[in-house]
DNA sequence: TAGCCGTTTCACATGTGCTTCACGCGGGGA
DNA sequence: TCCCCGCGTGAAGCACATGTGAAACGGCTA
């Protein structure tokens, strides 16, 4: 079945999701997510590693088909790397894949340079 | 069994619930409580750190199913944090979890300005 | 009966979320 | 080089959720 998801935990890097409970942690500590923004995570997270559509993403967090145009999960994308970012600045989770969609993994965030270097 | 809350004790901080005695202390002194007041933060305490939605709070300590519009157990939140605020000033227990309902955990109560003190 | 206490309900204040828009940037193709 | 398209980002406007004080209500007791 579809919703035999009780137990469920996912995990990245030092950030755990949990369906569930309707609960994020980071670091061991809750994450204050909007239900909308909370329902993007879960649908992204069950799909880590994997490159996820914008219109699939909104057919199943918004339950309703994307209408041309619409920028929603763009705008949600941000608000959670924002949280994210906050909590755990040392991690990047939500990657972009132009013209793809979105891909969840947990990376570290480092910055290269073009000397090589990391700031 | 669910019901073998005999010697249980709920710690949280300096707070300390006692469902079977029907009593709270807060920093060792009691706490007086409603009935309904004592109700709902025993069931609270008992789900520390888990976010519970409003309908299963009103549903276990009033023992009926909430109706739709029904504010009550935002009413009664808000008391606990009137006499938890009173008795406990540094610290904060129940937290609000925005179109989910409320987690019950003892944090500190500092408040975090934009340039990051503490005053 | 008057008063107290706890509960429920209500109205208003405040806070937060959702959608849409506008602008900017950067890469790729004409 | 210029233009177009996809995406990042901040903000405005409205809707909804929650906080809060007080009135209304009912049972109990002095």
């Amino acid at each position: 079945m579809e919703a035999a998801h009780d137990g469920e935990v996912l995990q990245a890097g030092r950030l755990e999701v949990r369906p569930a409970e309707s609960l994020v942690l980071a670091n061991g500590r809750p994450l204050n997510l909007s239900v909308t923004e909370f329902g993007l995570l879960v649908e992204l997270a069950r799909r880590a590693e994997r490159i996820v559509a914008r219109e699939a993403l909104y057919a199943v967090v918004w339950g309703a088909e994307m209408r041309v145009g619409d920028r929603s999960v763009d705008v949600y994308v941000h608000k959670l790397r924002d949280k994210l970012e906050t909590a755990l600045p040392e991690w990047r989770f939500i990657h972009t894949h132009v013209g793809f969609g979105y891909r969840f993994s947990a990376e570290p965030s480092q910055r290269f340079y073009t000397d090589g270097t990391t700031r």
